[in-house]
RNA sequence: GCGCGGGUAGCUCAGUUGGAUAGAGCGUUGGCCUCCGAAGCCAAAGGCCGCGGGUUCGACUCCCGCCUCGCGCACCA
């Protein structure tokens, strides 16, 4: 017997009692199974509510109350094969599969398919899943750290379900922003070198955007405390943005409600900075000559350009593979940023944008249900943001023929893909509905939200090296060393990386991602609970198990009928749920189902190992007894280690 | 001002789409290593599910109002 047929088998006879009762029409699809309360007795409920006035058999009155409907089928269902015990409480009737039967299917399924099990049939659905998207100017940090689990695991349960996936990432590659790294890099860098560094590139050329960000401000700060800085503060004070500010402060010091508005000086310095790096700084304008001469294709300024990127790419594939993501395609936003130009005169002419009296071009975002209008090609005709997003948007169709389309960003990007979806839809009417967000919640600290000026940024690199380093001491303090005995050092640092990226990896996917999500640095390194160690650890007990045994995989067989116990027989119950709970987490794009569901697994199986009177495994001494045992512990191992693979998170056989 | 998302145990978070006595981890308290891995196991304490109304046999879940926190509302990306 397999699941499937173990499963038919209890949806057939709860359909056919139904029908017996009087539900003519009433399907195997038709029966919904919830989950029986921890304190209840039985494996699975019936719920009773949606048979109201459905079972002609019974009088009036019993036919719309669900506890006599309950009792009913209670009655019914008794003494069937498949239920080793059928009890009617209130308006459920709590359900217990035999468990000899479960056993078979369960264990023989997971032990014949390996980690094939739960492999879902492959759907003719072609994804394509947009992640990371990082900027060339600097390291990644823990934010792009959250994107790249969520997206790599996404993935990978899709994967999993039966989606033809493809991971593409967007590299922005091009800017003002990179040409600031560029600029400190022209001035004071030119003959520096990852290698002469002792760097990553992506370090290193973060680096020179901090120095540029340093001289700016300090520019700006002189500036500010200059003659035509004051002047201009005056002026701000007199102006409809300066009034405004003044007034904002006026409510809050009536009201003291809310959160503090920043003071005119903060407003107007924060306010005036983009003005005066534009028209005003000279650094601002070196900075500004070198995006023009990038864009006019300056030899000379191309060439610097792609020695940086080259490094900072270097340094994220490095990263990338430390973290065991990989993408099918990598699109440069420099080689994209034209995109969607053509498509715009193209939607112009047909009346979907319209032109402003400036010449710029623009959407009216009444069409979606929105306010106001959106701007998709300046005045001068050069692209926006949104713009190359179509353009990519709908090439990527050429590419692929997507039936859906998946971006993984910051929920701080919600309003700008409800535009860009709007949009899309009115130019490609065919292509509606394929579009999808995942946004995921920010990453903040204890004392609030990363900030790269208060130096608060947790670096992706960094933390990854923290945390190996913390499970190192923790291994070095273990007072059983017995299973390091045969580690040599390369053996202990790969041990050491193993369980730290297990750890990260579980940590930032065991929150769903729309919620925002704070990182302790002192907690959330912790190794202890629900974490990420914990589940590598039950995995490696599996195998310890086995290796003691000298254990062999083979088809169990009759000897599962020794399975007998509540706590065996919740992991059976347990390890069928493996299939549901990934189709859970792909169809909602929630790598925590699967997070949690592999804890609840661990915590089920856990308990024989302080249990060694009551569940013994290897001084088992009825031998089908601990034929069984050790069969169930291979199959458990089995979904382990495939679910974990669907976090992302590589296994141990020792730790 | 408008739009979106939160407010659940001391803390950090779940809550399968309206169903049984609201769960987990951390923290706290107590108990477990001559015995298959103590990064562990077992147990206890701890909740007006932001507030007020409504719909329903039934509401943490749906609707309305309010309070509160955050994000967004560029010819930036």
């Amino acid at each position: 017997m397999t699941i499937q047929t173990f499963q038919s088998d209890v949806l057939q006879n709860i359909a056919s009692a139904i029908r017996g009762l009087g539900a003519a029409d009433y399907t195997e699809g038709d029966v919904v199974l919830s989950p029986v309360p921890e304190n209840a007795q039985g494996d699975v409920a019936l719920s009773c509510f949606g048979l109201r006035g459905r079972l002609s058999t019974l009088d009036d009155k019993a036919r719309h109350n669900p506890v006599a409907i309950s009792a009913a089928l209670a009655e019914a269902l008794a003494g069937k094969p498949v239920f080793e015990a059928v009890a009617a409480v209130g308006p459920y009737v709590n359900l217990s599969y035999d468990t000899a039967a479960l056993a078979q299917a369960v264990i023989g399924d997971i032990l014949e398919q390996g980690d094939h099990f739960a492999d879902a049939p492959v759907r003719d659905e072609r994804v394509v899943i947009e992640f990371s998207g990082p900027n060339t100017n600097k390291p990644q940090h823990l934010g792009h750290l959250r994107n790249n689990v969520i997206g790599e695991s996404v993935s990978r349960l899709l994967q999993k379900s039966g989606s033809r996936v493809t991971r593409v990432n967007i590299i922005n590659d091009r800017g003002i922003h990179i040409c600031k790294s560029m600029l400190v890099y022209i001035k004071h860098g030119q003959n520096i070198t990852p290698q002469s560094a002792g760097k990553k590139g992506d370090h290193l050329v973060g680096d020179f955007y901090v120095q540029f960000e340093k001289e700016f401000q300090a520019e700006y700060k002189t500036w500010l405390e200059s003659e035509a800085g004051k002047r201009a503060y005056e002026e701000f004070l007199t102006s409809e943005a300066g009034i405004k500010a003044q007034k904002a402060i006026e409510a809050y010091e009536l009201k003291k409600k809310g959160k503090a508005p920043a003071d005119l000086f903060s407003t107007f310095k924060s306010s005036y900075k983009d003005k005066y790096f534009n028209s005003l700084s000279p650094i601002g304008k070196e900075v500004t000559d070198l995006l023009i001469r990038w864009e006019n294709g300056d030899p000379e300024v191309r060439a610097i350009w792609k020695r940086l990127n080259d490094w900072v790419i270097e340094g994220f594939m490095d990263t990338y593979k430390t973290l065991g993501i990989s993408f099918d395609k990598l699109y440069f936003e420099s080689e994209t940023y034209k995109l969607g130009k053509d498509i715009i005169q193209n939607g112009l002419e047909k009346g979907i944008f319209h032109r402003l009296p400036d010449n710029a071009t623009a959407f009216d975002l009444s069409k979606i249900g929105l306010n106001g209008e959106k701007i998709v090609l300046r005045s001068n005709g050069t692209s926006v943001y949104i713009t190359q997003d179509i353009g990519t948007a709908i090439e990527r169709y050429k590419d692929y023929e997507y039936d859906k389309m998946i971006y993984v960003t910051a929920d701080e990007q919600n309003y700008h893909f409800q535009v860009l979806f709007g949009i899309l839809g009115e130019l490609r009417p065919d292509l509606g509905g394929r579009f999808e967000h995942l946004s995921y919640g920010m990453v903040t600290l204890p004392n609030g939200r990363m900030k790269s000026r208060e130096g608060t940024v947790v670096d992706t690199d960094d933390l990854i090296e923290e945390m190996a380093r913390l499970v190192r001491e923790v291994m070095e303090n273990k007072a059983d060393r017995e299973h390091y005995a045969d580690a040599d050092e390369a053996e202990f640092d790969r041990r050491a990386q193993t369980i730290a990226l297990a750890a990260l990896k579980y940590y930032l996917l065991n929150f769903t991602p729309a919620s925002w999500m704070e990182f302790n640095p002192e907690k959330s390194l912790d190794l202890q609970g629900r974490t990420g160690a914990y589940c590598l650890m039950n995995y490696a007990r599996t195998r310890s198990i086995l290796r003691k045994a000298s254990y062999t995989r083979t088809q169990p067989g009759d000897v599962l009928s020794a399975l007998k116990t509540p706590q065996e027989k919740k992991l059976l119950l347990n390890l069928m749920q493996f299939p549901a709970a990934i189709q859970w987490a792909a169809q909602n794009r929630d790598p925590s189902k699967m997070a949690e569901y592999l804890f609840n697994l661990c915590k089920s199986f856990a308990f024989i190992f302080t249990d060694k009177a009551g569940h013994p495994v290897l001084n088992c001494t009825d031998e089908a007894t601990r034929s069984a045992r050790l069969a169930l512990v291979d199959a458990i191992g089995v979904v382990l280690k495939d679910g974990l693979g669907l976090l992302g998170i590589d296994t141990l056989e020792e730790m």
